[in-house]
DNA sequence: GATACGACAGACCGGTCAGTCGGTAGGTAA
DNA sequence: TTACCTACCGACTGACCGGTCTGTCGTATC
């Protein structure tokens, strides 16, 4: 094979990989924006700029698409929870840190989350359970390395790390994240207060009746 | 009218009255099990006991099928919270009991606040808005009633019983109901957390570093 | 310039499903 | 007996959609 041989292979392998990078991008847009059901191959392609012949072309299935879509983002996502676990700092500053990097991915990616939780059921058997472990376990399985060494350094309470995991996953997720966006302030101070509920309790201080 | 005519109309009323109380049971059950679109009319009718001629005569379409299994169900919530927040007591022994009360709930009925979040994206415009805002806004908004009366009482720290209420249902949503189910211990220990977490908060105790 | 190949087009097919419509059964009214 | 009403049946339709198949076109090799 020649040089030139070798560069056009290359410069043909480009243009396709582009073309399936755009087509996961359009997927991704519209299965976040509508669900699996109501998104149709012929909107990817429109929304790609190719026709349904070139999205399968690409792959084999409206299945399949899916999951290369979902498996390009956890990708991106492990490397970003990855970086926040490895960096130094207490218990409290790190959670602060990584939250905030999480929040601040563009919303479309912050969504993908949801919407595996909503379409998980076009999937059966093991292809299933392992999309499931995959999204659910990410973040409170990260969230837990920290909170355990949080714990050892005397931070925390003794305590179930995992309990406290699920539970910084579910003030973060939730309060943050999904419903209260229309009801209650700025994401850096409901992030605040979240930390000073996890941190401190709700409990009245001054009285302090603990037990 | 006669008598024996106004009892054959009654009789009648209450017939189609059950029917329209069993399809909307079958449609609950297989749209919990499955999801808006892989559900079809033919399944709800065959489970009703009805042909989809049948189902056609009691709901005017799909979709109205599936509000009137919604609305049917936020009837029977809004009594079981309504209950909760008139009951007397602590406002922790009051979040217990409602969260309890909740979880008692049969499995069926728990999921469909799941399955509104999931299929919500089937309507558009004011309707869904309506189905959110009454979904979504149940639970917190009783919920917050209770934070502020223990805020008054002085039970809790002063703060913004907002925050508070949606933490609250932060943590019971995910680390009871949700997610958790194949990690942790059982719901009433998990209770336990959640509780022992939102009123005392996950700091080291003895050292008492607060501020 | 003949051959080959990969990327993509677009017409088409098979199946599915929401919704329709003409009917029937069984009771009631005149 | 006729006319009527309500609940319900079930065959059918029309639209839509995932996936296939037969090209076409640009590029490269020999």
């Amino acid at each position: 094979m020649t040089r030139d041989a070798t560069r056009t292979l290359a410069r043909s392998k480009a243009r396709s990989e582009a073309t399936s990078a755009r087509i996961i991008a359009a997927a991704r847009t519209l299965f976040v924006a509508k669900n699996y059901a109501d998104v149709t191959t012929d909107m990817i392609a429109g929304a790609a700029g190719v026709t349904k012949g070139g999205l399968y072309h690409h792959f084999p299935s409206k299945e399949q698409l899916y999951i290369s879509m979902i498996l390009d983002d956890l990708d991106r996502k492990r490397r970003l929870f990855e970086q926040a676990v490895a960096a130094q700092g207490n218990c409290r500053d790190r959670l602060a840190k990584l939250t905030r990097d999480f929040l601040e991915q563009p919303d479309e990616e912050r969504k993908l989350a949801r919407l595996v939780r909503r379409d998980i059921n076009i999937f059966t058997g093991e292809e299933r359970d392992r999309l499931v472990r995959a999204y659910q376990l990410a973040l409170p399985e990260q969230i837990e390395a920290i909170i355990r060494e949080g714990i050892e350094d005397g931070e925390l309470a003794p305590g179930d790390p995992r309990i406290l995991s699920w539970s910084f996953v579910a003030l973060v997720e939730v309060v943050i994240g999904r419903y209260a966006n229309h009801v209650l302030g700025s994401t850096e101070a409901r992030l605040d207060h979240v930390l000073e509920l996890f941190f401190d309790g709700a409990g009245a201080k001054p009285t302090g009746g603990t037990e």
